[in-house]
Formats: C-alpha cells, sequence, structure tokens
DNA sequence: CCCGGATCATTTGCATGCAAATTATCCTGC
DNA sequence: GCAGGATAATTTGCATGCAAATGATCCGGG
C-alpha cells in the first residue's frame, strides 16, 4: 500500500536523492532529508510487518511476553531483573510483562531465600508447554519475515543487525 | 554482552539429525531457539539502540513526532490519515501524536473545506524553525546509529532492510 | 436521488517502552 | 561492624502502537 515512491511534490527528488556528490555551494551542509530513507524509520517499518506476522502466528502472547518464555526455557529460572536485561527490557517493562504473564498462568514468581530483594521467575507446565507447541510457528515466523530475501541477504542482514545491536 | 552461543542448555544437535527417517513420532523438526538469534529480537534491540542516540541528540521531540514533522516539511500540509499512512503509524497513533505537536505549538489543524471529514495538518513556523536546525543532529543520528559499520555494510543494510519494509 | 460501501477521525482498551524517584536489601572497604 | 555505594523491585508519568468499535461524511451506481 502507498507506493508514492516517484512523486516529489516539492522539487527535490532525482537529483539531490541519487548521489550525494553534487556540489551544493553556499548552503554548505544542508542535505535533503528524506524520511523514508532513514534507518531509524525503515527499522520501525520492519519491526511494524514482523509484529503483523508474528501476531498472526501466535496470536497467545504478544513478541516481548515469548522472548520472556523463550529466555526462561533457554536458562532456567532467573531473577526478574535479570531477565529484563536477557531480553532488553528495563526494570519497569519487564514487572508488567511477568505480572501479565502470571496472571496467565505462564510463569510464577518466588521469593529468592538467598537475596531478599530478588524474585525469581520460571516456567509454569501450562508456559512451557506453549512454549514448546509454539516452536513451529515462532521459527515459521523469522522464515515469513525473511522471506523477500536470498539466502545470503538473510545472513548478512543478521550479520550486520549483530554488529548494531 | 552476554555471549552464550555454544552452549545447548537441552540436549539437542548432532544425534537428533542423522535418521531423517525411521520410526521417531512427529518431532522430526525440533530446533532450538535462541533467542538472540532471532531476527524480531536483534531488531528490537537495534531499535532501542537507535532511539537511545536519537533521544540523546534531539530531546525537544521524539522519533515518530521528529518523522511527522519530517514528512510535513517534505510534502506541505496533509490530512491526519494521510499523514499517518506516510509516517507508518495507524489512524489512532498519529491522532496522538499531532495532538501532542499541536500542544507545542509545533503543527497546526485546519478544518477541511472540501471535505468535512478531513482535518489538514501542516507546520508552524516554530516547527519548520525547529526542523530544520535539527537537521544536522538528525543526521548526525544516522551516521552515529550506523558508525559500527563500514561503508558497504551500510548500503547493504538499507537495502536489505526496503525489501522487508 | 438515494443507498450501500468506503474513507476519515475519534475513542476505548490493552501492552509495551523509557525516565525518574523511592524503598528495601546487599556488599565492600575502612 | 557499619556507612556508603550498588543492586533489585516498585511506582508514576508520559508516549507510542495496535485492535476494534463508532459516528460522520463522501462517493459511485442504479
Amino acid at each position: 500500500m502507498i507506493e508514492e515512491h516517484a512523486s516529489p511534490t516539492l522539487a527535490r527528488g532525482k537529483l539531490a536523492r541519487k548521489t550525494a556528490s553534487d556540489y551544493a555551494p553556499a548552503m554548505a551542509t544542508e542535505k535533503s532529508y528524506i524520511l523514508d530513507d532513514q534507518i531509524g524509520f525503515v527499522l520501525r517499518r520492519v519491526t511494524q510487518r514482523h509484529l503483523a506476522i508474528f501476531t498472526d502466528a501466535i496470536p497467545e502472547v504478544t513478541t516481548t511476553q515469548f522472548a520472556t518464555l523463550a529466555k526462561l526455557a533457554e536458562m532456567g529460572p532467573l531473577s526478574q531483573n535479570l531477565l529484563g536485561r536477557l531480553t532488553a527490557m528495563d526494570a519497569a517493562t519487564i514487572k508488567g510483562v511477568v505480572d501479565r504473564l502470571r496472571k496467565q498462568g505462564l510463569i510464577e514468581t518466588t521469593a529468592d531465600p538467598d537475596d531478599r530483594r530478588r524474585l525469581t521467575v520460571s516456567l509454569t507446565e501450562a508456559g512451557r508447554a506453549l512454549f514448546e507447541r509454539s516452536l513451529p510457528a515462532a521459527h515459521a515466523i523469522t522464515a515469513r519475515t525473511l522471506a523477500p530475501l536470498s539466502e545470503e541477504e538473510r545472513q548478512a542482514l543478521l550479520a550486520i543487525l549483530l554488529k548494531l545491536a
């Protein structure tokens, strides 16, 4: 949808966009700013597309909730804060996610006897079962997200993104 | 950080792959799921890093607010819905962004005389001024976000991401 | 002309996300 | 052994985002 690529309403377009090598005199470093070419904007759109694919394939939980289940399945019980760090969520965010997953009965929390500040988070049977039966769908999500790419492009993308993460 | 690649907590791998046939009951395609290698998770972390760079460089507005200003600067006045489509925000989201930008005096909205459903959104002088004086910072944000990459990697990344957007 | 489908804007509800402040607890150095 | 810094969890406030429902308006075809 939208397809508005070749319509520069305000005459900028072709010249300014193809190569940044034109000899702009007075305006020194004045460059054009085309939103659609900005890395942040493109990242957001790609993320949106991935989210739509995910929600379609695994409607029971959100991406961050699934990441939480995955990390617990991978690592075993974790403190809430460490779990947040491993899933790239700050303390406030992981708390909300943990609360909602607990409300769904997919995880449970217990006090850490060795450190009274800590809350230990672990998968319930229901949580592990949901994660494991969602695994094929999860792999399909990755495949569908990367479907427009060749195998070389997929590997290049992941390698480059990991340098930026 | 974290570097936990070669540690398959649940013994899978090598043995499970040699016999593609025999009488293994249905669990044949059981693969591991390492969160840190999933495209969705990596995308989220890259986006987080970009957001931090942006907020540091342009504290006055958020990324979506800046995208809105940029699109208006690029295209001129737009209906709120079209503006949302061009900035990849649904109707509910763009409404909130427009409300907050208007409250800051950076944009203004007027009724469309030709279509009473439409709300025309346009930059104010303050909005245009903010956008224009933020342009160098905006280009710096892109540069800083892509700083870990070579020039070839930057071009490859953008080309690949555009195929996924 | 008028009706049914499409478009535009709004509203509500839910789920991230981040910043900043607060409280409780842990731990280390002196 | 205890004071001060670090860590863990919570809370509040703000800003996205998306889904779904609603009301108003527009438009094309019969």
